[in-house]
DNA sequence: ATGACTGCAAAGACTTTGCATCTTT
DNA sequence: AAAGATGCAAAGTCTTTGCAGTCAT
């Protein structure tokens, strides 16, 4: 009694949204894993794609082949470094919401999200680089 | 003597560059099979692997799990049909890499290229569901 | 009790890679 | 002969899934 039990599902809804760091499944897993001992990586899993189709997240698509998520559903731009590998949003930047209309009126079909992304080095990277 | 034998490497970016499915590996080797009957996936695999750091080809990133390569290298923007996994070309539409000034300035990064996609039902997939 | 959630481990899908062979020059 | 490209199959990563056990109501 006392505080009821968090489950594992909440606890990795809640990390995806208290962070943005679009993490890939491992990562949730691994940082989870201090508060949950006892998670484990299929539960990890399970629960990303139910968030997915729920809509409660998005993916970010794969990076360096892992699949990235990202807690916050509001369109955003994003950045993606192909150094190290990060992921930040680029939230001053409006994403090209508007022209959804356009695609589905020259294409017929019907457009469910759009994705923007920047890729390149990051400014840290860039710096290592020297 | 006669024809110099085609090597596979030259029938696998010429068989992407002469094709808008932006097709996978797999799909590449199908097709290829016929004309090269003992063509390898690992020979596929090697080669677009080396497309890419070449910058002959790029990848479109993963549709449902299956990495999409397109031998068109002019920026544009697609259509990625969630149901067929078709991915299409939108050649009106201008790619916004006048952007990509833009972020650089804010971010401090360095942008090698920026990626748009429109995520949806393709007009094929809609009357289907009818 | 019942239904929902999870751990575990096996299976699956996609991709990479080592090595021997075959080509090209 | 030397360098490069490929076939084959094993290995590697990432992800999904079946089943039994656990938790919440």
């Amino acid at each position: 009694m006392a505080e009821k039990q968090f489950r594992k599902r909440n606890a990795i809804l809640s990390y995806l949204q208290n962070t943005d760091t679009h993490p890939g499944a491992e990562t949730i897993y691994a940082d989870l894993k201090a508060e949950y001992p006892d998670i484990s990586l299929g539960t990890v899993y399970r629960n990303l794609t139910l968030f997915k189709q729920q809509g409660l997240v998005t993916s970010l698509g794969t990076v360096n082949g892992v699949e990235r998520f990202d807690g916050n559903t509001a369109p955003h731009v994003h950045f993606i470094c192909t150094e190290c590998d990060g992921v930040t949003d680029l939230m001053h930047m409006d994403a090209p919401g508007e022209l959804c209309r356009t695609v589905e009126d020259s294409t017929g079909g019907q457009v469910a999200l759009c994705s923007l992304s920047f890729i390149g080095t990051c400014k840290n990277c860039r710096s290592n680089n020297i």
